[in-house]
DNA sequence: AGAGATTAACTCGAACTGAGAAGAACTGTA
DNA sequence: TACAGTTCTTCTCAGTTCGAGTTAATCTCT
């Protein structure tokens, strides 16, 4: 915000020139135990040909529901997303034409149909984070943002659960913390992790129909619980590396 | 960012009106063991004589560097301080003349001087978190979300050390988590606990030149080590009603 | 039927935690 | 000066949590 004094005075239409905003969304999912961003096609200049985040103008509206229009206009119907601010980016300089500043959204979804091709975007589709580089502007700082945020925050938080279905195994969950981390947890446990931690799963009762693909019991079927925080967290093998 | 169809496709200047861009920064400070944030006083409409965070607009800067400014400006010299992006704010409605977009800052800062009554502040002083109520704008939830992230981030990171200057006892250190947590750590398990978390203190070989106030013996002087995150974790102990 | 894989549960020692206690050092006051 | 009270620092101890490994049971695929 600002003081009316400080807008009298520092109000000078050529000393700040108009600045756009805009919304851009790290949305991520897991597709076959590979952690993936939604990312569209830039069909113009600049930077005409080349992967960006998907993203647009804010219009009159909050910068969630912003967040939100933008993400439903790119893949459709968007059911149990978790959306939450992740940072904004405003150097100057950062877009050739004027000064934009970029409100960037973090997403996480289950796994999802491929983005309908329609909204603003030319084409949009699900790359693996490994392959997302060089994207236009400084979408890769903002996707590097978005994985380190994400990364983070499942430690602490039960947002895992919000990349698995209503209802899920404890080893998909485990996929889930192996996709994002890029290193998978001692099984065992994380198995009695996940069912120590209050709040973080409950037991439907029922079981998968079926034993995983190559063999092995039916496991239990969960649904999140409603904890907001996990309390011990589940922290991330290489956490020791940092010593 | 925006891709250019979408620039093309949505730019209306009457679609979309102006747009303002400020930074508003949460400074927060320790002053005799009570958590003060730094606010100004209003001196014109709206919200004419009531208490605001500082801030202005963004010139042709990086929001760090609009950020920095707006401290330097209403504080004078900022030795020491540390400084990062909290969240944006921009709901339609949040100023009543424009849409105003304010990147909220979050800065801690070791105890200053009163602030130099310059700048573009009519009056700028410390006040207690605790009387920090009734602010113009949004700015009491810009507050609050600066204090939940000092809350939380004291825990994982060594920036208490922020709150204090080059050289601290470790009885300081522990008046900083007091202020900011609103509870008292164990002393005993504070002391253990600190000085075994790799990089988070170092000692300097020094005490200092007299007991406390009310009695004890010299302490030993410590200044800050390398480290940027703290492993493991110093938790608050309300942590434990969250379960 | 058999090989291989997986779930789920258990064991063990190491590390960490909260709570309390105790000794030494120092202050201000009687 | 002596004393009461406060504080820094270290220590103890039991309970909890952790990483790593093991095991039994279950299931799929060949």
């Amino acid at each position: 915000m600002v003081t009316e004094r400080e807008f009298l005075d520092g109000y000078d239409p050529r000393a700040y020139p108009a600045v756009a905003v805009t919304v851009d969304v790290v949305t991520l999912t897991i597709r076959d135990g590979v952690l993936h961003v939604l990312l569209v096609e830039r069909g113009e200049q600049p930077h005409a040909g080349r992967l960006a985040l998907p993203g647009g103008f804010v219009r009159e509206e909050t910068l969630d529901e912003a967040a939100l229009r933008e993400l439903a206009e790119e893949t459709g119907i968007l059911p149990r997303v978790h959306l939450e601010q992740l940072a904004t980016f405003g150097d100057p300089g950062r877009d050739p034409r004027m000064r934009v500043m970029s409100v960037a959204y973090l997403a996480f979804a289950p796994r999802l149909p491929e983005p309908t091709v329609g909204g603003d975007a030319a084409a949009a589709r699900w790359v693996p984070v490994a392959a997302a580089t060089g994207l236009a502007f400084d979408h890769d700082t903002i996707l590097a943002a978005g994985l380190e945020r994400a990364r983070a925050k499942i430690e602490y938080t039960p947002l895992a659960t919000a990349f698995v279905g209503e209802e899920f195994t404890i080893a998909q969950l485990r996929g889930v913390y192996t996709a994002v981390w890029g290193e998978e947890p001692h099984a065992g446990n994380f198995h009695r992790k996940v069912l120590s931690v209050p709040g973080f799963i409950e037991d439907t009762g029922a079981t998968t129909q079926r034993g995983g693909e190559r063999g092995g019991p039916r496991s239990k079927l969960f649904r999140a619980g409603d904890a907001r925080i996990l309390h011990p967290a589940l922290l991330r093998p290489s956490a020791e590396e940092r010593r």
